[in-house]
RNA sequence: GCCCCGGUGGCGGAAUUGGUAGACGCGCUCGACUCAAAAUCGAGUUCCGCAAGGAGUGCCGGUUCGAUUCCGGCCGGGGGCACCA
């Protein structure tokens, strides 16, 4: 009988169900194990991208279940987003009717692949029992302080009116419209991260279980630096400005200063423009600026000398120009700063093209100390020179002593900066989470009374012209003010869907309907012991929930500080693209792999026209490119476990994984060797001991324990097929029997199908989802006969067995007495010989 | 520019408290079965060489009895950040 996995995969896939295996308990003895992959976006149909990361948590999830574990492994849609609005305008369908329908046709897709889920838990961020107690949240953290509203810029589409991401403006213009995007201050409502900043800089310290690049990345986002902030006297005030403070982390350059420089937008420079026409044009000049990268890297120094001096703080008659400089961020530091263009490349270029001083205030040596700076900036390390009292010192001795000094003196304090913004969480949409706030002429911004939660978006929108539906719908914004009952407004932004994605897991743990979740019952299951995704969430999704749930533990809500003890970042799946870029055009066309053929040279041509096209080989699936591969058509061929079996094999998890047609013939050739192994194995009731078979299986149980634990799948498919081939050409044996029981229950987390159908038919007891994982016996684990290499100089010669354990002197002589060793020596005496015991011989002559 | 990660057969990759490099899979070659094909099974497969043997983990050097593994210097690849003072 074939293994049939049309038939097989969706009857086991029913009992599973109906007897609700997969169901987390929230009262168990047994030890718990939260296991969670990122939750998708439902932005149509599963793609291989999610199959191959809800496979791998898929298969932890069963392995902790076999192991003993109460598990918790849940799945839901990250619902709310800016597709479904793209949807609604391009097909007229409403954004919730489009999002319930993908959700709808994603499950199926998902329940076909068999993967243990406890649906049960199932929720949507679009469903107002899940964003009306993010509401609450939000109101919670509004009360503690960690939410406010401040003008902001942002980028603005006049033609659909509407705010854009940086991601969404190319070349200056909006992606949809075309239209020059405008610089806008907006009333934007902020979450204080940067008051987290440093615990959460901290906190990575205790993410052991974390890739190294993860944290890094956070580290470097978090952006901690150490320096001294300090004021220059102001020679005559300015709008009630005296003094002007700086930030560097360079204070032992403190006499190598030649400039000081604030940003357009600095006050000092507000300022002094109304009564400066050239200045006022300058700083409009510098607003003009785009913002992309690639402008800033081109851009040049530029500024405007303001007239006015500056004293330094070591020495009052040292009167520095004060200038107004494009390149002076208003919000990193102070917004100002002090220009030594010896040993800073942005300063030397100022000060070349604007004609002031380049002093040299750090040499290789003090010999050096006169040496000019030319061509670039000296940004190497030495001693001070040139710096009277300073002279002599390391960098790092001179920039304690100028901080103490400041200190001491009263002009300065040492500080620490950060790169981490506060987080913008307003958007101007309409499918998203409303702001539970409403906006009062008399009392401003009014937190909604949490009896009227959920606000509710409404159903009746539409999405003909641009902008944001609910600022024009008729009757949703009025609202009456809680304050003091008059007429008010409704907040009509809605928040950032990283919101959502901040708190998920919590709500899976524990969702009571009269409240966003119970401390007692959310704090049994986390952290998350697993969780699972794509690495582009390194910072962003990572960083916001990280942030969210140490807010709540700060507001007593949650006492829990990490989210994700465990975290893994999974490669791509990739494909092979076939492109041709057109005559007289830019840009590729893609092509269908069905559209082209190979030719006899190996390369790749249009079929319609002949032409040559080019064969992109590692490219992420996407629709764009027509590489993609659908799951379900995969599915419906060779079944779960085969897709399965091959998203977990060969590459190692957290690299790339190509797409090819005889990796997913391999993995289906594998479901088919096993079934057929364990039923041939049906009534074969030979006795009989085979040691070297069952001691294969000990050390395979061993090693796919490990391999599973450490997430490295394609170590535990390497060692599974070693046992499958030991145990096929293995004579008939009641430890072969043994072997191929065992066996079934070490591919189950893999390939559950197959394995549940073959344990059957070899007469398991239960489910095989529900069997306990094998022993692995530590008495089997080690051979009792090892292979002794022998080596002349660290060359391989010759190799021999011994018992385990054979003494030194005894390894010493066998390996003496091997010819090819007598052959190498040629009779002479060795010098030495080195003995590892169980290991190797080496014989230095 | 700054920071980080990995360079191993035709391909994906295994092996690191330094100890037989190439497990396992894919592909390929030969063979068996078959009228034939598919499927399946067996043998082989780092390179050079008929062999003996030699070379070999990006390159150059070092430490060591012994280096894919440790150290120094290069060369290419990928990723993150970026006018952050």
């Amino acid at each position: 009988m074939r293994f049939n996995p049309q038939t097989a995969d969706a009857h086991w896939q029913k009992i599973w169900e109906e007897s609700g295996t997969f169901r987390a308990s929230d009262d168990s003895a047994r030890p718990k194990a939260y296991i969670l992959e990122m939750f998708p976006y439902p932005s149509g149909r599963i793609h291989m991208g999610h199959v191959r990361n809800y496979t791998m948590g898929d298969v932890l999830a069963r392995y902790k279940r076999m192991t003993g574990h109460n598990v918790l492994h849940p799945m839901g849609w990250d619902a709310f987003g800016m597709p479904a609005e793209n949807a609604a305008m391009a097909k007229k369908v409403h954004p919730g009717e489009w999002t319930l329908a993908n959700i709808e046709t994603m499950k199926a897709q998902l329940k076909r692949l068999g993967f243990a889920l406890d649906w049960s838990r199932e929720l949507a961020t679009c469903d107002p029992r899940y964003y009306g107690h993010e509401q609450a949240l939000f109101l919670d953290l509004y009360e503690a302080g960690l939410v406010y509203r401040k003008d902001s810029e942002v980028n603005w589409d006049p033609v659909d009116m509407t705010v854009l991401a940086n991601e969404q403006v190319i070349d200056g213009r909006g992606w949809r419209s075309g239209a020059l995007v405008e610089r806008r201050k907006l009333g934007q409502w902020f979450l204080k991260i940067t008051d987290f900043a440093e615990e959460l800089l901290d906190g990575l310290g205790t993410l052991d279980k974390w890739p190294d690049k993860v944290r890094l990345m956070q580290e470097n986002w978090i952006g901690r630096s150490q320096g001294l902030s300090f004021r220059f006297r102001v020679d005559s005030a300015i709008a009630g400005y005296d003094a002007l403070e700086v930030y560097t982390t360079r204070p032992d350059t403190i006499f190598g200063a030649s400039f000081t420089a604030i940003s357009p937008d600095h006050p000092i420079a507000q300022a002094l423009a109304p009564q400066d026409p050239e200045l006022a044009a300058f700083i409009a000049e510098c607003k003009r600026g785009g913002t992309t990268a690639a402008e800033l890297e081109t851009a040049e120094k530029k500024g405007y000398d303001t007239g006015r001096t500056v004293a330094h703080p070591l020495d009052p008659e040292w009167k520095l120009p004060l200038w107004v400089a494009n390149f002076v961020l208003m919000d990193y530091g102070t917004g100002a700063i002090f220009g030594v263009p010896g040993h800073d490349q942005r300063d030397f270029e100022f000060a070349t093209k604007y004609g002031l001083p380049i002093r040299r205030v750090v040499a290789a040596s003090p010999e050096a100390a006169d040496a000019p700076v030319v061509g670039e900036a000296d940004s190497g390390g030495g001693v001070i020179v040139n710096s009277q009292f300073l002279d002599g010192l390391s960098v790092e001795d001179a920039k304690t002593e100028v901080i103490r000094r400041a200190e001491a003196g009263g002009w300065g304090q040492g500080t620490t900066v950060w790169r981490l913004r506060d987080w913008g969480v307003s958007r101007q949409r309409y499918w998203g989470t409303p702001i539970p706030i409403v906006h009062c002429d008399g009392c401003g911004a009014v937190p909604v009374p949490r009896e009227q939660l959920p606000i509710v978006l409404p159903d009746d929108v539409s999405f003909d012209i641009p902008g944001n539906p609910l600022d024009r719908h008729p009757t949703w914004s009025k609202a009456e003010c809680p304050k003091c009952g008059a007429a008010a407004r409704r907040e009509t932004d809605t928040l950032d869907t990283f919101v959502d994605s901040s708190w998920y897991f919590i709500r899976f743990a524990s969702q009571p309907a009269d409240k966003p979740f119970d401390k007692a019952a959310a704090e049994s299951w986390l952290p998350v012991d697993q969780y699972i995704g794509g690495v582009e969430h390194a910072i962003l999704h990572l960083l916001y929930a990280r942030f969210w749930t140490r807010a709540l533990k700060r507001i007593g809500r949650l006492d829990v500080a990490e989210p994700f003890q465990g975290l893994f970042t999974q490669g791509m799946v990739t494909h092979a693209s076939f492109s041709r870029v057109p005559e007289g055009e830019e840009r590729p066309v893609y092509f269908e792999p069905s559209e082209v053929e190979r030719g006899a040279d190996g390369g790749y041509t249009l079929l319609a026209t002949g032409e040559p096209v080019t064969v992109g080989r590692l490219e992420k699936m996407s629709k764009s490119k027509k590489n993609t591969v659908d799951p379900d058509v995969i599915v419906d061929q060779y079944g779960a476990d085969a897709v399965r079996w091959f998203m977990l094999s060969d590459s190692p998890p957290e690299r790339d994984l190509e797409w090819s047609e005889a990796g997913i013939e391999g993995a289906w050739r594998f479901v088919r060797r096993l079934w057929r192994l364990a039923t041939e194995l049906e009534g074969s009731e030979a006795g009989g001991e085979d040691r070297a078979l069952k001691r294969k299986l000990h050390q395979t149980i061993a090693a796919v324990g490990k391999a599973i634990e450490a997430l490295a799948f394609n170590k535990a498919v390497a060692a599974l097929y070693e046992l499958v081939n030991a145990v096929e050409k293995a004579p008939a044996s009641a430890d072969r029997a043994e072997a191929a029981r065992t066996m079934l229950r070490l591919v189950a987390p893999m390939v559950p199908h197959v394995a549940e159908e073959a344990w059957q038919a070899l007469g398991g007891e239960g489910l095989i989802a529900d069997a306990p994982w094998p022993e692995a016996d530590p008495a089997l684990l080690v051979d009792d006969e090892v292979t002794i290499a022998v080596q002349v100089n660290g060359k391989l010669r010759d190799t021999l067995t011994a018992p385990k354990g054979t003494a030194r002197e005894a390894l010493e002589e066998m390996a003496l007495a091997s010819e090819k060793v007598m052959r190498v020596l040629e009779g002479k005496p060795p010098r030495k010989v080195i003995v590892v015991p169980d290991r190797l011989v080496n014989v230095v002559a």
